[in-house]
DNA sequence: ACAAAAGTGTTGAGAGTACACCCATGC
DNA sequence: GCATGGGTGTACTCTCAACACTTTTGT
């Protein structure tokens, strides 16, 4: 068995989301080291013989960024032999929201250097992690529009406002701010809920603050094919 | 970089679905060596060096059922440190769906003995392959109630009834002729089309063959959280 | 003749969508 | 006082879901 295994070496990236500056970013590292080197990479490293693959996820989180507490979801293994230049290399990509307020402003003193780049403006990146990138951004969206994910992007309380801007972002499209807000607070079982503050400062009226319900039932039924 | 990968060991496991004798089944592998020898398991076995896992995967099932040409697809990556009691095995699983016509009736030679068992009625498994069989299941319930996967596990050509029926079977209910009906044959763009040809021989009128189409869209867009 | 399966429409309820104005507050 | 943002209701359309009978054919 063991010299099945001796040429697949094994690695974990983290795709890291969050909103900021109104648009939704993603953490990118510098690679020190070739190949790629000079390159803008995923996050990412080798699995440890003794920690889950999901630890070892969790693990580079903690050591590029210092965050602990996130939503971090499985995306999809990428397999192809020839995608790592230096040998066979397995990677299982991740992906993570990065509340508004968690959100690190410097990466960890791991990689080189580390950079916040909003997704609709990336550079050139070492190995297929475009792709693995792009296929993130598709899988985001796609749970965004039937499950509450959009929540794990925000503090932990907010405005109706700010939450429905931060859908619009992740979205690309605007949204109608009665429907918006009618599904939202007539939704039974409910999602949120007030926290009885407010938000005040900034010009107009004061606007109520609601948190997101642990109970909640994060997923709507999806229409389904046959009735 | 090599010998943090020496301990990793990489293989896939491949669920096995097909619709036979009024119920989901599923292909199950009597092991021959130990750990587990005498326990049923998933097929499976070790990711080659110069092959892609995708390919592991097509390989696997092939060389167990002799399939070739079905629908295949990724399911989750099993990665605890304690799954196999042998060391450190890190397994990609993926569920194949097979259509009556191509199922074959027994299974490759490599395993000591398999079987086709419906997923009502499961023995006791090897490993952690239990939970990667339920994970399995859901994701296939899931997946049929909003994209039309279930076509691959029907021959090339059915009657509206067989269609039905097999959704059925899958989801565990009852559902509406009428409305089955018309939400298929009035979809746009639509999905099945008709072939000309007639169903005859059972008792009843004869009934009409309908085929997927190549270029249907195989999804619904869901209900989405938010309008 | 009888049992089994194929095929076919309508209606009522609920969800979805489009749309505009007033008021509070900071500057 | 004016610009910004918070908050609120209604009407129309469409989709969904419930429901029963007639006809064909094999035995």
């Amino acid at each position: 068995m063991a010299d099945l295994a001796l040429n697949i070496a094994l690695t974990v990236d983290v795709i890291i989301f969050r909103l900021r500056e109104g648009e939704l970013q993603t953490l990118l590292i510098k690679r020190g080291l070739a190949p790629y080197k000079g390159r803008w990479a995923i996050p990412g490293g080798f699995v440890r013989p003794d920690e889950s693959v999901d630890a070892a996820a969790r693990r580079e989180l903690f050591e590029e960024t210092g965050l602990k507490e996130v939503y971090l979801e499985q995306l999809y293994t990428f397999g192809e032999p020839k995608r790592d230049p230096r040998g066979r290399v397995v990677t299982v990509a991740y992906f993570v929201l990065a509340a508004i307020a968690q959100a690190a402003p410097q990466a960890g003193d791991d990689a080189a250097e580390a950079q916040w780049r909003p997704i609709t403006d990336l550079p050139p990146l070492a190995f297929d992690h475009a792709s693995i990138l792009a296929y993130a951004l598709k899988r985001l969206r796609y749970k965004l529009e039937y499950t509450a994910v959009g929540f794990e992007l925000l503090p932990e309380e907010f405005t109706l406002t700010e939450l429905q801007t931060a859908y619009e972002i992740i979205l690309g499209e605007t949204l109608d701010k009665r429907n918006f807000r009618r599904r939202l607070l007539e939704a039974d079982p409910p999602i949120i809920e007030e926290t009885g503050k407010y938000r005040t400062g900034q010009v107009g009226p004061r606007a109520q603050l609601y948190r997101y319900r642990d109970d909640a039932v994060a997923e709507v039924r999806a229409r389904r094919l046959f009735p």
